[in-house]
RNA sequence: GGGCGCAUAGCUCAGCGGUAGAGCACUACCUUGACAUGGUAGGGGUCACAGGUUCAAUCCCUGUUGCGCCCA
């Protein structure tokens, strides 16, 4: 049942002289969501169709790639409602774990509060508090792009149900061995002092220098190396050759001192060490470099930490090893590093062993920096213990179910890059050290022991009374809950009734760019919790970009916010210029200009739909368009059919351009151009004919205003109710119209009508004859079918055509007039005092020319044997015709040409 | 280095084995009683290059070049 709206529909009302939509787009927008109408019942069954948001960001604000991701759901959401099914668009944010607990500690920073000082519980609320504040921002803005999602059901991975089903996914994933907590190398954000996941870094190239130290042997001798991270030295366990580069043979086994710590360590043979690169000679930190750990677990060497989580120097784990050796360690200098940035210590290490003569040289050398995609800091490796999720095993099930079809990508090239990152899948580490998120439900035992459950409570159960417990401090990747989100938003771990019949989903609609965040990883809880595919189809739409094709960002100062579109062109041209240019796959390219261009159309629509107002028009809601009279009626209900099966089929393909292409240039150069201009002599002249065509003019802009509404769905409401269509709202309506067998016979006669006054425009421009002056149309030659056409359409033919008459040529043609060849009749137009004959001439002349070249190129292929002998029949049949054709216009143009010459 | 994508009118892009299109921009004309955010007409393209397949290639295949993205 509808609730009680305080936002009434609007009356049926004149149309004002242009559409502002400022002056409608909010009213209209409470109206739909107050009605209720955007709500989802799943208890009504039918056809499910059900989306869900990527949730934004819930500290993010609406920008274009928002804009664009959006539009295309509520189009595909708007579009399968109005075909009758049960619709389902789910709506939410994520807590966005680093991002919200910047912006929070941001906000205290300016209060002068330390977050550590005020303590984790009241931190937390002060996240809440902010949350409650302005978390909602995005999805109040959202509505202002149209976004007719069902917010009663909106949902935050932070909320009481979805932060159960997180514990529930953890304890049971634990159980099932895929939740492991490990020691491992993990990339290290040094800034916000947490591991990350590797997704989040990126490797950024950037000029460096390669450092070649000198390393001597406990022999005397000694053996360069060559690193880009010199300040490691301090934590190296080893140095390594390629066991088949002949340089070093005598060298392994050997032990080297380190310089500055004087520390003792051997050199290994390992394939690793590149005999190409540097020295060949590669110095091993197992605990700050991903190949070194590897190096180092081959050869079982230890693995000591010399960076804290500040990444500054930290020597608790190599102290004990320090050795004085004259000449080569120098342990006051090394206690002094305690402490200090990476940076700093490089430099002055270098200094040091330069000083004592251990440097060999230092050469600019192009390196991969590892780069927190969040934040910007240098990524360092560090050995921690952390919580991991076994997504190579998971990912296993994700693969096949894109494999046999049960999911497919839309574009589909992007299942080979699927396919390529999920063979490389690593252990996902999922734990991070933050504050804001749900903290992992694990608990350390004063026996020792580590205990994972769903509560607090559960976990003292296991553990038993005399145990004090201790909860991990870590909070969860915001991404392990997103990964839920297909389900959880629904109820899961409950049963309820809206998973039951929206799970599967059937569409979900995002950017390549977090295909490996996101759905994959949906992909693989989905399956493994639910048993099904998450949803059926992937639609991988592009990025937004600038006019010129830049990527959209704040420090070039490129980006377009939204909402000014919105604010100055109206929701409907930003979201039209938005599905205009998104092809499949492609990046859009869009300004100002664009949106500006496409408001044309939106004013357009509107004029039109003003002018047949004033002429009357209104909507009949007896009105049969199967039973339609006159060929005007007929003509355009039968393309309108066609213009709503061409889109609907671009919906069906993803194709939004396709779909706004056939729905503008139905619009504009059918229904405006000819339909309307074919009308106004009709509704002039009155009678029957006159209230049959506005009965099915009302229909087919009935139809128009269905089949745009998904994307242009305020102007098309607008003019829905003042217009006064029948039903509330235009909301859950997709037309279809009978197909007819008389409309080949309308289209036919249309078709002649449109291309005379065509040929007619096209002769007087040439001529340069003005609007004003009319001149008479001859009819020569003609069947008696064209000279009913003529007739019957005469009064069209005479206003759009600029003809003063439309008579049949009974005695000589005159000599100044110009002469129009279609199909079987030649059409004089005397234009006595205005006819340039020499100009004329040169127009013959063109078309004689053009007639013959393509003769040539038809004939050329229809005496090729082979042609004839091998392409398809009717394409040869089909040359045959336009031979004949061509001929034969070209023999009346010849006589045109002789009666002027 | 590996993978993917793109290259068509001045610009933004459709098309895709047989006859090359749209919108914008441009030129000329038009204030005709819905609309100048408009109307009418027009100019403009060896469909990146080189081979191959085919009766026929902008379209399919191979290679080259240029641009973009992803991974290492």
């Amino acid at each position: 049942m509808p609730k009680q709206t305080s936002h009434a529909p609007l009356a049926p009302s004149e149309l004002e002289k242009a559409f502002t939509p400022a002056d409608y787009e909010n009213t209209l927008y409470k109206q739909w969501e107050e009605s209720g109408i955007f709500e989802a019942h799943p208890e009504n069954k039918g056809t499910a169709y059900s989306i869900m948001f990527p949730p934004p960001n819930v500290t993010g604000t609406l920008h274009l790639g928002h804009a664009l991701t959006f539009t295309l759901q509520d189009i595909l959401i708007r579009w399968q409602r109005g075909k009758g099914a049960n619709v389902l668009w789910q709506p939410g944010t994520d807590h966005a774990g680093i991002a919200t607990q910047m912006v929070v500690e941001r906000a205290l920073d300016k209060e002068g509060i330390n977050r550590k000082e005020l303590g984790r519980p009241r931190f937390i609320e002060r996240v809440w508090e902010w949350k409650n504040e302005y978390g909602g921002t995005i999805i109040k803005q959202l509505r202002r792009l149209g976004a007719s999602a069902d917010w009663t059901r909106e949902r935050f991975t932070m909320d009481e149900g979805l932060s159960r089903a997180v514990r529930k996914v953890f304890v049971q994933l634990h159980k099932e061995g895929l939740i492991y907590r490990d020691r491992r190398l993990v990339n290290w954000d040094p800034v916000f002092r947490s591991a990350i996941s590797d997704l989040e870094v990126d490797n950024k190239e950037t000029k460096g220098s390669m450092w070649y130290i000198r390393y001597p042997l406990e022999s005397g001798a000694h053996i360069t190396i060559a690193t880009t991270r010199p300040e490691t030295m301090l934590g190296d366990v080893a140095v390594a050759v390629n066991p088949e580069d002949e340089r070093y043979q005598a060298f392994i086994g050997q032990k080297v001192i380190l310089p500055l710590t004087g520390r003792s360590i051997p050199i290994v043979a390992d394939e690793h060490s590149d005999p190409e690169k540097g020295t060949g000679a590669v110095k091993i930190t197992p605990a700050h470099d991903f190949n070194d750990f590897e190096v180092g677990k081959r050869h079982n060497l230890p693995a000591p930490t010399i960076l804290d989580e500040g990444a500054c120097i930290w020597l608790d784990e190599v102290r004990g090893e320090f050795t004085q050796h004259d000449g080569i360690s120098d342990l006051e200098f090394v206690h002094s590093l305690e402490g200090l940035h990476r940076d700093e210590a490089r430099k002055k290490i270098i200094a040091r062993l330069e000083a004592m003569e251990w440097l060999e040289k230092i050469e600019p050398h192009t390196l991969q920096v590892p780069t927190a995609e969040r934040g910007g800091a240098v990524v360092e490796p560090r050995l921690t213990l952390q919580w991991y999720c076994d997504a190579p095993k998971l990912a296993q099930p994700a693969v096949d179910a894109v494999k046999n079809g049960a999911m497919s990508f839309e574009p589909r090239q992007w299942e080979n890059t699927f396919f390529a990152w999920m063979r490389e899948l690593q252990p996902w580490c999922i734990s991070r050290q933050l504050w804001w998120g749900h903290q992992i439900p694990a608990w350390y035992g004063s026996d020792g022991k580590t205990y994972v459950a769903e509560s607090a409570e559960e976990a003292q159960q296991q553990a038993g009374p005399s145990v004090t417990l201790t909860q991990d401090e870590d909070v969860l990747d915001t991404w392990f809950s997103s990964a839920l989100w297909p389900f959880t938003t629904l109820g899961w771990p409950d049963k309820t009734e809206a998973l039951e019949f929206y799970y599967p989903t059937s569409t979900l609609v995002t950017g390549f760019d977090i295909i490996f965040f996101w759905v994959s990883r949906m992909m693989m809880m989905g399956l493994h919790f639910m048993g099904k595919v998450p949803f059926q189809k992937i639609l991988i739409h592009g990025l937004v970009r600038d006019e010129k094709g830049q990527k959209m960002s704040k420090s070039r100062g490129n980006g377009i916010d939204p909402l000014d579109l919105i604010a100055e062109y109206g929701a409907d041209a930003t979201r039209l210029a938005i599905a205009a240019g998104a092809g499949l796959g492609r990046d859009i390219k869009l300004g100002r200009g664009k949106v500006e261009e496409h408001r044309a159309f939106i004013t357009k629509l509107w004029n039109a739909s003003r002018f047949l107002q004033m002429n009357g028009v209104k909507p009949h809601a007896e009105f049969n368009p199967a039973k339609v009279q006159s060929t005007l009626a007929r003509w355009i209900v039968e393309e309108a059919r066609k213009a709503v099966v061409q889109a609907d089929a671009a919906l069906e393909a993803s194709r939004f351009d396709d779909y706004t292409r056939c729905c503008y240039q139905f619009v504009w150069n059918i229904f405006c151009d000819w339909f309307v201009e074919f009308s106004k002599p009709v509704f002039r002249s009155g009678g029957a004919e006159a209230e049959e065509l506005k009965a099915a003019a009302a229909y087919v802009l009935g139809v128009i205003l269905q089949m745009m509404h998904p994307v242009i769905p305020f102007v098309t409401a607008t003019l829905w109710q003042k217009l006064g269509y029948h039903g509330a709202s235009i909301v859950g309506h997709w037309p279809t119209i009978p197909e007819r067998k008389e409309a080949h016979a309308a289209a036919d006669e249309v078709n002649w009508v449109v291309r005379l006054i065509s040929e007619v425009r096209t002769v007087r421009a040439e001529m340069n004859v003005p609007p004003s002056q009319k001149a008479p149309l001859l009819l020569r030659d003609a069947s008696t079918q064209t000279i009913e056409r003529a007739q019957s359409w005469k009064a069209a033919i005479d206003q759009m055509a600029r003809a003063s008459e439309v008579t049949v040529l009974t005695n000589e043609p005159p000599k100044m007039a110009a002469q129009i060849i279609l199909d079987e009749a030649t059409i004089f137009m005397p234009l006595e005092g205005v006819i340039d004959l020499e100009a004329e001439k040169t127009r013959l002349n063109k078309e004689i020319a053009r007639l013959e070249s393509e003769i040539g190129k038809v004939e050329k292929k229809l005496s090729n044997e082979n042609f004839v002998a091998r392409a398809k029949a009717e394409v040869v049949q089909e040359n045959r015709e336009r031979l004949e054709t061509f001929q034969h216009e070209l023999k009346k143009q010849k006589t045109a040409l002789s009666r002027i010459s």
